[in-house]
DNA sequence: TTCTCATTTCAATGGTTCTCGAAATAATTG
DNA sequence: CAATTATTTCGAGAACCATTGAAATGAGAA
């Protein structure tokens, strides 16, 4: 996956309501949703989650066909494997072992260098 | 690590020349690098960066110190994997083996159902 | 065809983001 | 203390975002 690809999905998944409806997708499964079922479900606008849909679609995240009159919307699960890598590749960049690793042992975090003056705003 | 962290941690991550900012100090290893280093590499105006260091700090993904007249900026690996934590669960929820097992084995995307009616925008 | 349902398009609005220049602060040097 | 260096704060502007109400489209049902 590209720099500009990730922003995009990371953008897309940057957002209270989007985030809820790619969640809800993955979930719902392969098959996915109809957008009014999603609509219900999470108490949005219908255009409003038209909106979202379009930036979802937009980065790659889910997919769209319709299905008598309504559209149905879908993860696509590919695209998040995609990101994961991205971000787990520039995470440990040059020093493996330092995330995947450590997500899965739940390693310590590394000892921070001490300040050398004053007191740390972290 | 909660849904507002990770929205927080996605957005601070969703913007181009942030991005670069963590990778670099992600590269840069536990001891961080100064501001002016950061500025320098990445062609940005101290003011600009003093702005996408906040957002990195406000998501958690950075930590700052002093060192003399300098601000030592370093990435807080913990974070961005508590966020590749959350992002696995909430991708292959309830189906286990989809995303980081796929990640690894580079499984084929799952066969999309058919559209119904017409043919699909995705 | 006309009606209804599901969804999208459009235009407007308030809010947020990113960037910039200028000025302020903090620490060190002379 | 005055000068210099490293960084942050402040204020402003252009661009983008999320949400809304109203109108339009597309598909099926009567």
């Amino acid at each position: 996956m590209e720099k500009s690809n990730a922003v995009a999905a990371l953008a897309a998944l940057a957002q209270d309501n989007r985030l809820d409806v790619y969640r809800l997708l993955v979930q719902a499964g392969p098959d996915g949703l109809p957008a009014g079922q999603v609509a219900a479900a999470l108490k949005l606008a219908p255009n409003t989650l038209t909106f979202h849909f379009d930036r979802l679609r937009g980065a790659g995240l889910v997919s769209v066909r319709r299905d008598g009159r309504s559209m149905i919307y879908a993860a696509r699960y590919d695209t998040m494997n995609e990101l994961l890598g991205y971000l787990t590749e520039n995470c440990c960049q040059g020093r493996a072992g330092r995330c995947v690793p450590a997500r899965m042992k739940r390693a310590p975090a590394p000892a921070p260098a001490p300040a050398r003056r004053k007191e740390p705003v972290t």
